[in-house]
DNA sequence: TTGAAAGCGGTACCAG
DNA sequence: CTGGTACCGCTTTCAA
């Protein structure tokens, strides 16, 4: 592999004008510019970023921490967020924590030991201390660690209220909540505002709750939907569960939106693809993983962050699994 | 940070000792491993792997290089990857190429500037040559890359010719092949697996290709089952693909699988999610995935490789998008 | 504008 | 069994 010195032999110059030339800091003659030019072109020199970092004491490498990646909601904020970090040169280190402290905390140190630049957190297990603790640009990313974290997240809250109201003017009444796993703070958001929704209507939805796993879901909607069959509505705090819902009502022989109407929360592209096509709160995921790698990006870089806090404005969006005509 | 050189003055040694005990190869004394082992607890050291990347010119990095982890199929295999590579001590990094050679090709070059220790590659569209140029550990997860490139696949052919045939033991008689993008080999298989069958039959079924983007794939379906409404069996070559065809057949109104028996290929998550669930030539993509690792694995850290290429025998998964009781 | 040299934190060879 | 030390490839003072 050639290297720094290489080059500057060819150039004839010292390595340390090369390395200025390359990082664009210091002065270099226009003349010396060109010689150096020449000389990466001719040897096809690329700088290590290895030994970049050692001295830098900084890589170029961004961990993003998701719970896992199979949960499709995840791909699409990684590939936004590897997206950007592409174009600025970052790489991504994908991690999947399993939502457990202990993976979570190793994966904490070893990034550490790489040096790098900057981490994205979607999980939101560990105290807030001990991110802040590692002394590395972070930001959380749809779940919010602490106040001073830099976060992209959604108003749950809202969103939820959103979808329970479109539930009631639809005419909806025997309402079924599917909330995801207790102590998550963006679902228990969720619930809230399903509930602020249905209050406001003095009615008293059954609320349920449930890992976000498929078949899990799949199983205790089952048994809901068996003991109480009036339900005929129901607000899932996350599309993978509304879809777990949508199935189980095909299996019940229910029909979908003509005796239950289901209504989800993220937007994923999956949503799409089940028939009818899930009514759901969407979220930009797209853009919030772009807005996530950029505040990494401007923290890493040490430019002024514009805001630290980015909320995401959930968008009901109106497809198969509601019925429109009832509206208003 | 604490490096190596503070833990030798506490443990009263030399760096160099420090290093052997860490590395485990060398001789340190009983009695001054204890020593290394108390500083190292009292300094909480954790050593660089940057400066040993560097002068081993080594990385425990891993580049997995998917088209796009959007597509449902590679979060299962990235899942897989990142599980084998974590319990190594081994860490991924995501690189989305979007099938663009060019974006393919920047990616190596970062990579290679990272000193990575291997590669994971999940697409085929780069010359063989250049894979095998950039000599770092490599193995093709997949698709295939070249005869002397380590490789798990799945066999194709056989895959769908199991397909065909279940769809025709089962009836149906009017068939209808999505096949992928033309040129990409695992599609041409699929497509040449699944005309064997009909072959045998003497049937002469409908092919159209298209590229596994949900709704390019869903409108293409759409026009050719409105010119083509005798179709009573669709092998689609992906379970994208047979999701969309699935999609469209609801949205036209035709029984599944009453009227229409739908075949996928893949085995994603996703398929048991949809309704009916979809029946599937299925690979058993987790252990795709971890075998992809493991043999990447044994090839950086310079095992013999019992084997190079590991093909993964499809299994025919069937659930409700076929008629069972036709069978036989 | 340029260059010499001291790191960055380890590894590994060689001598003792 | 242990220690001295020359790298690994690049960045960054400090002088010139």
């Amino acid at each position: 592999m050639v290297n720094i010195k290489d080059v500057a032999k060819v150039a004839n110059l010292s390595v340390a004008t090369v390395s200025r030339y390359l990082n664009q800091n210091g002065y270099v003659s226009k003349n010396s510019s060109e010689r150096i030019e020449q000389a990466i072109r001719e040897l096809d020199y690329k700088p290590s970023s290895v030994a970049r970092s050692l001295s830098k004491k900084q890589s170029n490498i961004i961990g993003l921490i998701v719970p896992d990646i199979k949960n499709p909601y995840f791909p699409e904020l990684a590939r936004a967020v590897e997206d950007m970090a592409w174009s600025y040169g970052y790489t991504v280190v994908l991690c999947n924590s399993d939502d457990q402290i202990e993976k979570e905390l190793l994966y904490l140190e070893r990034l550490s030991q790489t040096y790098v630049a900057g981490l994205i957190v979607a999980t939101s297990l560990l105290d807030p201390s001990v991110y802040l603790s590692i002394n590395t640009p972070i930001v959380a990313l749809d779940r919010i660690i602490d106040a001073t974290v830099p976060t992209v997240a959604t108003d749950n809250q809202k969103g939820a209220r959103l979808g329970g109201e479109y539930l009631l003017t639809n005419g909806a009444r025997n309402l079924l909540c599917i909330g995801g796993p207790h102590g998550l703070k963006t679902a228990d958001d969720r619930l809230t505002g399903f509930l602020e929704a249905t209050d406001k209507h003095g009615l008293d939805p059954i609320v349920i709750t449930s890992s976000f796993d498929f078949k899990v879901a799949a199983k205790a909607i089952e048994q809901c939907l068996a003991i109480n069959p009036q339900i005929d509505g129901i607000f899932a705090s996350s599309d993978t569960l509304a879809i777990a819902a949508l199935h189980i009502a095909h299996k019940l022989g229910k029909r979908v939106p003509e005796e239950l109407q289901i209504v989800g929360f993220d937007g994923i592209a999956l949503g799409e693809m089940v028939s009818p096509p899930l009514t759901t709160v969407g979220q930009d995921l797209y853009k919030m993983g772009t807005a996530a790698a950029t505040m990494l990006i401007e923290q890493i870089e040490g430019k002024e962050i514009k805001q630290t806090v980015l909320n995401i404005d959930p968008q009901l969006i109106v497809r198969g699994t509601t019925r429109k005509e009832a509206a208003k």
